[in-house]
DNA sequence: CAAAAATGTAATATATACTTGACAAAAATT
DNA sequence: AATTTTTGTCAAGTATATATTACATTTTTG
């Protein structure tokens, strides 16, 4: 399942909490919960945005999965 | 809509058909087209399957929001 | 330590990513 | 020019991303 640490960190970085970010890219705190889980698979749109928020790239924050589940 | 015209340069850079890669992701050749199409937002494994494919980051591909349709 | 805030997780519901099949048009091949 | 391959697109179905409600646990704060 790999847990994304690096969207803990960089939202760390800006004293962010997960709802503060969830409401930031407009999903639900359980969608950025499980997506820290890394329960699953968000579009390319909410990655972007995600990106956008805490100032980080798409590589930066979702490059390089290294667990291929499903 | 936004046509993703990167995916179809890299898949020439390689001569590959729409087909092709599709087949090499595993997704359909539909969905392919719509994506180089810019008709819709693809998960992040799919862009992550589409980038080892076609040996280019994520940023190369999916970064620089192009589009901004909803 | 107690209260509050933040996080983890489950169940059910809805929106949409993706599939399959089919056909037309454009591009490539002969 | 005819044939084949590739691409664009549509409609109907299935899978899954995301929402909502709710509650338990962990972390932070007073």
């Amino acid at each position: 399942m790999a847990r994304n640490v690096k969207i803990k960190a960089a939202r760390a970085e800006l004293d962010m909490t997960q709802k503060a970010l969830a409401d930031a890219v407009g999903v639900s705190r359980q969608t950025m919960n499980a997506i820290e889980q890394g329960n699953y698979n968000p579009t390319i749109r909410l990655c972007r945005a995600i990106c956008k928020v805490l100032g980080k790239t798409l590589d930066e924050l979702f490059g390089e999965e290294n667990d291929d589940e499903q």
